[in-house]
DNA sequence: TTTGGTTTTCAAATCGCTTTGAATGCAGCA
DNA sequence: TGCTGCATTCAAAGCGATTTGAAAACCAAA
């Protein structure tokens, strides 16, 4: 059943189902019923490809998932996909999942520009100086970046949350609470979600005049492995952290972990915040001690973003598309006063 | 630049410079080159609508994302989803994200079909009379299902792995180690997969002339919570269970917890055995005790399935696929001799 | 009954590729 | 020279939508 088809049927010219369809204002109503109704009835759907190579437009957008980089496909990324998928779905818009290794990403995007597969991109985990916005711009490509790169001048789009924000409340709150040796369990280095935490961080225990201990901070990928290894290593130093920091339910895990292994009891003995994405399946107020997190919902930024996508494609200037939101901290059983 | 602009670029026809790059065998070998050569220097790339409007495939694949499902879209879905994508990235193929709730499945379907969206679908998660199989069989769209669905005699493409013997190995080895009151903490109790792992689980025990304990199974969605409740309630019971099954990584986490709250020692007082679809960022390995698992790598399925994909695009009958992939038992700290 | 102005509809061009069926060039052979 | 056969190349016709520019239909006013 193709547009022909249905015009035959119909005794109309394809034009005027064509218009009829997409809701011109140049067709009687009474025929747009008309048409509308034996759309419906005879299953007439566009066909895409068609639609897409006469509009020019692809109705797809794309969503690059950093293969290689320090940040792998994880559950954030699949929470993340989760929102953005289910705001598209509604427009009738594909999303296409690119996974890109970190070597070739420029001739990735210049292939997926020159076959116009996609009509925008996603981007995530951006580090300082992140090329791929240059290289995307000269392109002439669309995007919005999930994350803020730092030292680059270019105009875009962006959706952050406020990393620093949330890490400086954190520990401050630690420190309100006594804590002064505060070890910190960061992401990958080179992200700059990590610097902005870690800035955080510095500034809270700076603005009480103390200094941090460069012994206390570590990064790494958002394993539980990772957060294990680097709180069993903090946790051996001595005077040991009171408190800790990790940047991920992940790697909160395993910092559990370490301080149970270390004979030492969560909330009491040591306390932790972490920061939640809000994953359904591990919660952070089920976990015993609950746990004290920063949280913000990768999911609900996904649905933001692609709301602004379509708003971008509706002339939104990228360069007015700057959101910074703010984070929660929820605090829990897994933070107390500092034992002294 | 387009084709067109390309042909006119060498003095050829565009057929040629279509021939050519497609690789058919007409085509003088140093005029290829020359195209070739060409091509790449120009930065040419065929539009994708264009070529899939004239051929009639539309180079993409869906992948179905159950939303209301009680499986919900969650880390196995991302690991295998990054499966899926990386080998057919080779191919120039997208891979499409389609959220779908469970209500109006067959409605989604038939408008993926008629708009020529994709080529082909993957399903996951598939109930014993699974609709889904017989909805797209009768519209004609090719697809391949992760998991089984019993009771369905439609012929059709799947692949799964082997949860039933997975389990009923599991169980086998805790019965050897002389634990006789197991508990089973199971998937969503709709699944097959869930199924047939329980009738592992019951298999295993009867072949000892054993009679499970209905008391001590539990099923649900595979949060951490979940697992935790189950395992808490399971606890309670006097004489109390001194082996655990565990559905995924997540309920693991859940049961590790209520073990620990109980007093318990995990691998002495009582064993584990967890399902490990092994997500990169959990590893059963590293856990304290380490963690008894059956594994079977999500991922791994992923790509087999992408594979299966392009082969069945290629003409092999999908009534002739069907994998069912052993499971690994691997044995570590969680497991040791029931207490006596 | 014209006329001028709206609505409403239409035929045909277009998007950029693939593919069909025909044409061309060239070598080998009588 | 003329003919056959093979290897190459080409012009033009799709694919199924959107969109342009023109025509038809309608209606009210002159």
């Amino acid at each position: 059943m193709k547009l022909k088809d249905l015009a035959a049927e119909l005794g109309l010219s394809q034009t005027t189902v064509s218009r009829a369809l997409n809701g011109f204002p140049e067709v009687n109503e009474a025929t747009r019923q008309r048409v509308s109704e034996a759309a419906r009835r005879l299953g007439y759907r566009a066909n895409v490809s068609a639609r897409r190579l006469a509009t020019g437009r692809s109705g797809a957008i794309g969503v690059t998932l950093p293969l290689q980089r320090s940040l792998h496909f994880g559950p954030h990324t699949s929470e993340f996909l989760s929102g953005i998928s289910e705001r598209m779905a509604q427009h009738d818009i594909d999303i296409v999942v690119t996974p890109i290794d970190a070597d070739d990403e420029v001739p990735v995007f210049r292939r997926l520009v020159a076959s116009k597969r996609v009509d925008a991109l996603v981007l995530s985990a951006p580090t300082p100086n992140d090329e791929r916005i240059a290289a995307l711009t000269e392109l002439g490509m669309p995007f919005l970046m999930h994350g803020r790169a730092d030292n680059v001048k270019i105009p875009h789009a962006w959706l952050d949350i406020d990393n620093e924000g949330a890490f400086r409340r954190a520990t401050s709150h630690l420190l309100d609470l006594g804590h002064t040796r505060i070890a910190m369990i960061n992401g990958p280095e080179d992200q700059t979600f990590a610097i902005h935490r870690l800035r955080g961080f510095r500034s809270a225990i700076e603005a009480r005049g103390l200094t941090p201990d460069p012994q206390l901070i570590g990064g790494g990928r958002f394993t539980d492995e990772n957060g294990f290894r680097l709180a069993q290593a903090f946790l051996e130093r001595r005077p040991r952290p009171t408190a800790f920091l990790a940047g991920s339910m992940m790697t909160a895990l395993g910092v559990f972990r370490a301080i149970r292994l270390a004979g030492l009891e969560l909330g009491k003995d040591v306390s932790m915040i972490a920061h939640d994405d809000v994953f359904p399946y591990l919660n952070a107020d089920n976990m015993v001690p609950s746990m004290s997190t920063t949280r913000s919902s990768i999911r609900a930024a996904g649905a933001r973003i692609a709301e602004l996508l379509l708003q971008m494609q509706d002339g939104k200037p990228p360069e007015s598309i700057h959101e910074l939101w703010p984070v929660e901290l929820v605090l829990r059983e897994s933070t107390g006063p500092a034992p002294r």
